[in-house]
DNA sequence: ACTTACGGTAAGTAATGACTTACGAACAAG
DNA sequence: CTTGTTCGTAAGTCATTACTTACCGTAAGT
């Protein structure tokens, strides 16, 4: 599976979409970002794996803690994968359909 | 639900992202594109469905064919919507990290 | 050493969503 | 008006995935 696809499969659960959301105030230790959702530490550390996996986001050890923080080159390169990708697909896409 | 919400989940499934990439090769009616894949039609018909609600495709009546293509409008709206929403907001995160 | 705090993982359950078959509507052709 | 083609939708099934509880490991404090 390629990175994009990881990423965008990782995009696609609006919970997760939430966590990133919570995550732009600044780095936070999982305990803390589960106590702001209706849902368990361990559901939650579930969404971060999956999150981790798709490099949108870092870990470092704290002591005991675990602090979680957004991986901007990850944003980035998705970013850019749309940029590269969609971009030029679609305005080739739109040639073609102009040309009719 | 937001615009971005329905794309980012009607992006997060591996077969709507293939379709979409089908339909990168020009507009084509359902039963055409669903020859490509190896699920049933009404399967396809149900992704288009998704896809059309997130504002990704549209379309048109053509006799008993109804003919899906891209919709250029869309992925700008989404792109736009990273580059504004996250930009920002990644840049944000980035000077909050850096002063520390 | 013992205790408390924190979080990852395993295993099972529940809920969501992707799929199938069956059907009916709309149009084209004879 | 009948027949064939195309496709959407309803209803039900199956698979995936989000979630819970239970447990274990690690680190810090006493």
């Amino acid at each position: 599976m390629t990175y994009e696809q990881a990423q965008l499969d990782a995009l696609g659960d609006g919970t997760r979409r939430a966590i990133l959301d919570h995550l732009l105030a600044g780095p936070m230790p999982v305990g803390k970002l589960a106590a702001d959702f209706p849902i368990s530490r361990p559901a939650i550390s579930q969404h971060l794996k999956i999150l981790k996996d798709a490099n949108l986001v870092t870990d470092r050890v704290d002591g005991t803690r675990r602090v979680y923080q957004i991986n901007s080159a990850g944003f980035e390169f998705l970013r850019d994968y749309f940029d590269r990708f969609w971009s030029h697909a679609l305005d080739a896409f739109k040639n073609k359909v102009e040309e009719q």
